[in-house]
DNA sequence: CGCAAAATAGCACGACCGTTCGTTTTCGCC
DNA sequence: GGCGAAAACGAACGGTCGTGCTATTTTGCG
């Protein structure tokens, strides 16, 4: 909700109606907050440091959200927002199935690349309010949950497509490749390790690679993503 | 460093050579930071909250690491000698190769989900300090490469046991592992997911599974032709 | 016991925090 | 230009934080 503004009331009648500037310093403050909680985390977010950053007041600033906790929420939204734009809806112009779980994963690697200098909201958070209930926890939660979601079904809709195999579970493979990204998060950036990237990478090519295979036996059309790199010349 | 004490002098003819009551409360207080920084990571352990469950001043606490920097090496350090204690030492009494393996992931786990109520320091140390340069983070990048680091001699153990393949990257298997328990970290503890551990149990079984095996087909037969397989002897 | 040193307490300082309130500037429209 | 409302400011409050000081108590040993 932007505040107390109503969606259905797309032209309303009423006073004033277009006071944008407020709205347009907000995303403005938003922005430079995504900015400050990805390298300090939701927690060490200060209004203060954001007056400063944005060059306002603190008050100025500490109007647009009426309370700490709200413009926690609010960055959290944003981020959500953001993450979707840039990961999810790419990946949904890739047809159902192989292409479109490959394309999320690749699209989910290269963000958390990107944040290599900046870091992931939905992993630093996890771990600052995974034993702090509250608002905060609660729109996090929702919103890591929304994405896993996505996930799962695009897993499931590979298996509808007969691109893996019928008996995969969807959240058992989940569980793995989201252990992937977290892996690669903590060598890319508290280890500082290279070649984590690559690592990921062929980590899931590993596990597609099991899922696409029939169990005991051998693979039919599958070779292709089974040795992803130095395969030969 | 205990304090100003060298290492040199276990028996030293000085004036008083045991006031023990000191390093006594010492390890009192250590053990209730251990708890609370478990609790509210290591940037949210505060003397003050320190004192009062400790019941003791401020100061008094304070006085025992002389900065708040210092007794956040001390919980890290602390808690470095505990998992050691808890999940290296036990494993180490397993057979080389792939029993200890095993064991180290086994215990491993269970250290996690112990923790289910009380936090992993290694993981919410990694991700308050991923961009928070400082002795701190040396400390705990430091705790968790040596943990890593005997992991991957386990693993490099296992394959010069012929329990494992003999083309295994450990690294890259340590990679693949290492997200298992980030995983479950994140589902049992901040999703709430019930059967995490069951899934983290069944990749793991599976990663071993695929490392045990010849890559592409069956046992021996391609795999002569692979790569240069490291002579042992 | 008595004594010195170690351990703890008590207190105050400065810095930063989120928040409130009254004022002032800026905006959008007549 | 003027007017009302929205937006931004500035100062202040109560709180907690880490950290110095100086007392005071406790400890271990002669």
């Amino acid at each position: 909700m932007t505040d107390s503004v109503d969606s259905t009331l797309l032209e309303l009648p009423a006073p004033q109606r277009l006071l944008m500037k407020g709205q347009q310093t907000r995303v403005a403050i938003l922005d430079a907050a995504l900015g400050l909680a990805s390298q300090m985390g939701l927690e060490g977010l200060s209004i203060g440091a954001l007056a400063e950053v944005t060059r306002m007041s603190k008050s100025g600033v500490f109007a647009h959200f009426g309370s700490r906790e709200e413009l926690q929420i609010s960055v959290v939204r944003e981020y959500h927002a953001k993450f979707k734009e840039e990961v999810f809806m790419p990946a949904m112009r890739q047809p159902r199935g192989l292409p479109r779980l490959k394309a999320l994963f690749d699209l989910w690697v290269r963000r958390v690349s990107v944040e290599i200098d900046s870091g992931c909201l939905y992993i630093s958070g996890a771990v600052e309010f995974d034993d702090r209930p509250g608002p905060v926890r609660d729109a996090l939660v929702a919103m890591v949950r929304s994405w896993q979601d996505a996930l799962e079904r695009a897993i499931a809709m590979a298996v509808d497509e007969g691109h893996l195999r019928a008996d995969t579970e969807a959240e058992q493979m989940l569980f793995e490749v989201h252990g992937l990204i977290l892996a690669l998060h903590h060598d890319a950036r508290f280890l500082c390790k290279p070649g984590a990237v690559d690592r990921a990478r062929a980590a899931f090519a590993r596990v597609l690679a099991h899922y696409a295979t029939a169990p005991g036996e051998r693979s039919i059309a599958t070779s292709a993503a089974r040795l992803p790199r130095k395969a030969r010349g």
